[in-house]
DNA sequence: CGTGTAAGGAATTCTGACACG
DNA sequence: CGTGTAAGGAATTCTGACACG
């Protein structure tokens, strides 16, 4: 599903993250939470397979950067020019 | 999905129910969220949907008790004994 | 019976910064 | 670059109770 309703702790549990990390790899551009009126991030089950995804490649040696790149061509996002 | 991830925060959203509600009908033994290690009940999206389920039907003049025995047989069941 | 609300507390999450390298 | 941490604040959620009917 690609509901956004998942807490920060709950995406931590699920990928063993810190919440820093996770935090970290939205403010590289590798993944989009929405917010909560409160502004608490929401994510959903495909947000936690990218995280998943994000952790191998990053520990395969990859930087934030290049992972950007992979993620655009992969699937559809709104270009703010 | 069956994971149970989701704060009542979200459910509320996703239901129209309030969070009075959503604990009554836990309560009521008619769902069943877990909780993390502080506390806060985690449901499903099955949970959600039970939920909407549950108020459709207390809506169309059901009681919680009669819907407790719904759930448990998977179908409508006398409540004679 | 089913739901609203005020009350006080505890757990969750947020941001910006300093640190290391 | 990627991640850890202490800091203070704001939003979230919890329980038990009183209320109405």
């Amino acid at each position: 599903m690609s509901k956004k309703v998942i807490g920060i702790g709950m995406v931590r549990e699920l990928t063993g993250l810190t919440e820093r990390q996770i935090r970290y790899y939205e403010d590289r551009q590798l993944i989009f939470p929405e917010r909560t009126p409160g502004g608490a991030r929401k994510f959903s089950f495909e947000d936690v397979e990218q995280l998943k995804e994000i952790d191998r490649k990053l520990r395969d040696g990859f930087h934030t950067f290049e992972l950007r790149k992979t993620f655009l061509s992969g699937a559809p996002r709104s270009l703010e020019t």
